[in-house]
RNA sequence: GGAGCGGUAGUUCAGCUGGUUAGAAUGCCGGCCUGUCACGCCGGAGGUCGCGGGUUCAAAUCCCGUCCGCUCCGCCA
C-alpha cells in the first residue's frame, strides 16, 4: 500500500515517487498552494499541491485534521529558505500528484500537539492520545526494554515459562483479585499477585533458570506509580547465593540502562545494608542524588530540658535526628511553616530548625526557637555533626523512630527537589539484610517484611526459633535507583521444617499451612534445590528511563486512581443470568 | 478510611470580596491568500458554569451533600 514510511522520506529519495500512507497532522492553505503534513509512526512529511494538479488538489483542498490518506507524490528538494531543520524529512518535500482519503476523521477532541491536555480527556480518547510521538516514543521504548530483557535472559540459559493467571488466593501480601468459578459454586480463584510460588515449583522441577514478563494483580489503592494490573519480570535460579543473583541481575540492568536509554550506571553499584539506608536516609530505599543525610542526635539531647527532644531520646522506640539544608538558611517562615505541615502528613507534630548564620560563634550565630533549650556543648556537636556552614539550615525530627524516618526521609526528597539540589545522575544502590520480621502493633502478631518464603539468616530452625524475630535478618535484597525500588527479591526457603518454623513465627498454625501453601511445603519435601530470584517492576523501570510522571505514560491502557477504564468504562455491571451462572449474589447498595 | 488540589466553550484557562448580556487563547465553520511549517488576515458559531439541595431580591461565585480526575497518608513490594 505505501512504499515508504512518512518520517524517512529525505534526501536519499530526490526525484522518486513515493506512496505514503498516514493522518493529517496540520493542514496550511495558502489559497494556491496546500501545505500538509502527513503523519505516521516515524515521524511527519511535508506534502505540497499545487492547483495544475486538480484533482490531488482539490482533495487537499477538503480534508481535514486526522483524516487519513494514501498519497502518491514525488520527492524533492526543498526551495531555499524553506528547510526544517525540526523535521528527520525536513530537507525535502513530496509534490502531491494522487491522493486517496482512506477515512475521515471526526475533528479530534484535543490537539495533538498540545501541552497539558487533562488526563482524563485522553484517558478516554486513549486511542488518539497514543498517535501522540510522546506516547508513541513511550511505548516503543518499552519494546526495547522487553525486547532486550528476553535477549539477554535467552543468552544466559534462563527458559521463558508461562504461569496461570487463575490461581488461588493467598493470605499473606496484597488483597487478591477473586474470580468467581462457575464450575465450583461458591468456590474462588485469585488472580496473581506475583508467580511467586510457581516459580519456586519450577526450580524444584529443575528448571534452573527461569524468566517471565509477566502481568500482576494487586487489589490495593494506586498511586502515580502503582497499578492494579502491572508487570513484572520475574526470575527464579537455583544454585546461586545473593551475590550470584544480585551480580547477574546486576549486569543485565547495566547493559539494560546503556543500550536502551544510553544512561550509564556504575560498575559494580554500590550496596548498603538496611539498618545503614534507616540511619542515614529514614528510608529502604534511598535517593542517593540528594546531598543530605540524617545524622541522630539523641544521645546529645537524652538531658535536656526540652521534653519534645528527650523524651524521645530515652525512648527505646523513639529517635532525634537532624537534617541539614544546604543553603536552608534562605527559607522563609512560611515556607518552614508549608513544611512542617508536610511533614504532618506522616506523623509528625512539629518540625523544629536552626538557621545557621555563623557557626564560628556558636549560639549567638544562630537562629532558632529552640535555642533556648539546648546546652552550648549540645549545639556545638550538633553543628559538628552535621557539618553545618554559615547560610545552611538544620530540621530536627524527634518522635518514635518510624515517624522520624518516614518524615525526615519526604523531607529530605521534598526539600532536595524544592531547592534544586537533586543531582543530574543515575545513582542504583543494593539494599541487603532486610529485616525478617516486623511487628505489628495493631494485630498484636509479626509480618514478613518481604514475604513468608524468604530465608532468614540462620541456617538451623533452633538458630532461627532462639533468635528475637526482631533482630532476625533475611537474605532479601532490593535494587533501588534515584529513590525508586525498581526489584526486589531474595534466597527462599528451601527446607521444609525451616518453611513450618517461618509460618508459625507468622502466626499461620499447621493446619492452616497445610490448607494454603500444602502444595508447597509437600514439593519441598520431594528434593527441593537452593533457590532465589528477584522480580523487577517493568513499568517503573521504563517510567524513569522516559521520564514519565507517571507509569500511566508507559502504559497503553492504565486505569485511574479508584481503578477505572475511563475507555471502556470498565469495571461496569454485569447481567443477571452471567451471575447466576456464577452461583453470585449482589448485595443491593445501601446509600444513605 | 483520611488530607489536599481541581471540575466554567471541543481543549487549556480567567472570571476576587454574590450584582446587567459568563470572557480569553486555541480548536472548529465560512471567506481571502502561490512557500508555509504553531502560516497570515477578516468574519462566525460554540456554555446544563460536574450533579443535587440550601442561603439570598439575586449564585459560576457563599454553605451542605454527592460524583469525577489528580497528588499524598493509610494500604500495597
Amino acid at each position: 500500500m505505501r512504499t515508504h514510511y512518512c518520517g524517512e522520506v529525505s534526501e536519499g529519495l530526490l526525484d522518486q515517487e513515493v506512496e505514503v500512507c498516514g493522518w493529517v497532522h496540520r493542514r496550511r492553505d495558502h489559497g494556491g498552494v496546500i501545505f500538509i503534513d502527513l503523519r505516521d509512526r516515524e515521524g511527519l512529511l511535508q506534502v505540497v499541491f499545487d492547483p495544475d494538479r486538480e484533482a490531488a488538489f482539490a482533495t487537499a483542498d477538503r480534508v481535514r485534521p486526522e483524516w487519513v490518506l494514501k498519497i502518491k507524490g514525488r520527492v524533492r528538494a526543498r526551495p531555499e529558505g524553506t528547510i526544517n531543520t525540526t523535521l528527520r524529512s525536513g530537507q525535502v518535500e513530496v509534490l502531491g500528484l494522487e491522493v486517496e482519503v482512506l477515512n475521515e476523521a471526526k475533528t479530534p477532541p484535543f490537539q495533538l500537539d498540545e501541552d497539558g491536555v487533562g488526563e482524563d480527556v485522553r484517558l478516554r480518547h486513549r486511542y488518539i492520545d497514543l498517535r501522540r510521538p510522546e506516547m508513541q516514543h513511550n511505548l516503543r521504548k518499552r519494546a526495547q526494554v522487553t525486547g532486550f530483557m528476553h535477549r539477554f535472559l535467552d543468552d544466559q540459559g534462563f527458559v521463558d515459562i508461562e504461569t496461570p493467571m487463575l490461581t488461588r488466593a493467598t493470605p499473606e501480601g496484597a488483597r487478591d483479585f477473586l474470580v468467581p468459578s462457575r464450575l465450583h459454586a461458591g468456590s474462588f480463584y485469585a488472580l496473581p499477585q506475583s508467580p511467586q510460588l510457581f516459580k519456586q515449583l519450577l526450580m524444584m522441577s529443575g528448571f534452573d533458570r527461569y524468566y517471565q514478563i509477566v502481568r500482576c494483580f494487586r487489589d490495593e489503592d494506586l498511586r502515580a506509580d502503582r497499578q492494579p494490573e502491572f508487570t513484572q519480570l520475574d526470575i527464579e535460579t537455583s544454585f546461586m547465593d545473593e551475590a550470584g543473583i544480585t551480580g547477574l541481575v546486576e549486569k543485565m540492568v547495566r547493559e539494560l540502562m546503556a543500550e536502551v536509554a544510553g544512561i550509564e550506571l556504575p560498575d559494580p553499584f554500590p550496596r548498603m545494608t538496611y539498618a545503614e539506608a534507616v540511619e542515614r536516609f529514614g528510608i529502604d530505599r534511598p535517593d542517593l542524588r540528594i546531598p543530605m543525610e540524617l545524622v541522630s542526635v539523641g544521645d546529645l539531647l537524652a538531658d535536656v530540658e526540652f521534653k519534645v527532644f528527650s523524651g524521645p531520646a530515652n525512648d527505646p522506640r523513639g529517635r532525634v535526628a537532624a537534617l541539614k539544608v544546604p543553603g536552608g538558611n534562605a527559607l522563609t517562615r512560611k515556607q518552614i511553616d508549608e513544611y512542617t505541615q508536610f511533614v504532618g502528613r506522616y506523623g509528625a507534630k512539629g518540625l523544629a530548625y536552626i538557621k545557621v548564620n555563623d557557626p564560628s560563634l556558636g549560639a549567638e550565630g544562630l537562629q532558632s526557637p529552640i535555642l533556648k533549650f539546648l546546652p552550648e556543648s549540645a549545639i556545638a556537636e550538633i553543628l559538628q555533626r552535621t557539618g553545618a556552614q554559615a547560610g545552611d539550615l538544620i530540621f530536627f525530627g524527634a518522635d518514635k523512630a518510624k515517624v522520624v524516618n518516614d518524615a525526615l526521609a519526604a523531607l529530605r526528597v521534598q526539600v532536595g527537589h524544592d531547592l534544586n539540589l537533586v543531582a543530574d545522575e543515575w545513582r542504583p544502590v543494593w539494599v541487603l539484610d532486610f529485616p525478617m520480621f516486623e511487628y505489628d502493633e495493631a494485630d498484636g502478631r509479626f509480618y514478613a517484611l518481604h514475604h513468608p518464603f524468604t530465608a532468614p539468616q540462620v541456617d538451623s530452625v533452633e538458630a532461627f526459633e532462639s533468635a528475637d524475630p526482631e533482630a532476625l535478618l533475611s537474605r532479601a535484597y532490593d535494587l533501588v535507583l534515584n529513590g525508586t525500588e525498581l526489584g526486589g527479591g531474595s534466597i527462599r526457603i528451601h527446607r521444609p521444617e525451616m518453611q513450618s518454623a517461618v509460618f508459625a513465627r507468622l502466626g499461620i498454625d499447621q493446619a492452616e499451612a497445610q490448607e494454603k501453601f500444602g502444595f508447597l511445603l509437600d514439593a519441598l519435601d520431594y528434593g527441593a534445590p537452593p533457590h532465589g530470584g528477584i522480580a523487577f517492576g517493568l513499568d517503573r523501570i521504563i517510567m524513569l528511563m522516559t521520564g514519565a510522571g507517571s507509569i500511566r505514560d508507559v502504559m497503553a491502557f492504565p486505569k485511574t486512581q479508584t481503578g477505572a477504564c475511563l475507555l471502556t468504562e470498565a469495571p461496569a455491571a454485569v447481567d443477571a443470568a452471567a451471575l447466576n451462572d456464577l452461583h453470585i449474589r449482589v448485595n443491593p447498595i445501601l446509600k444513605g
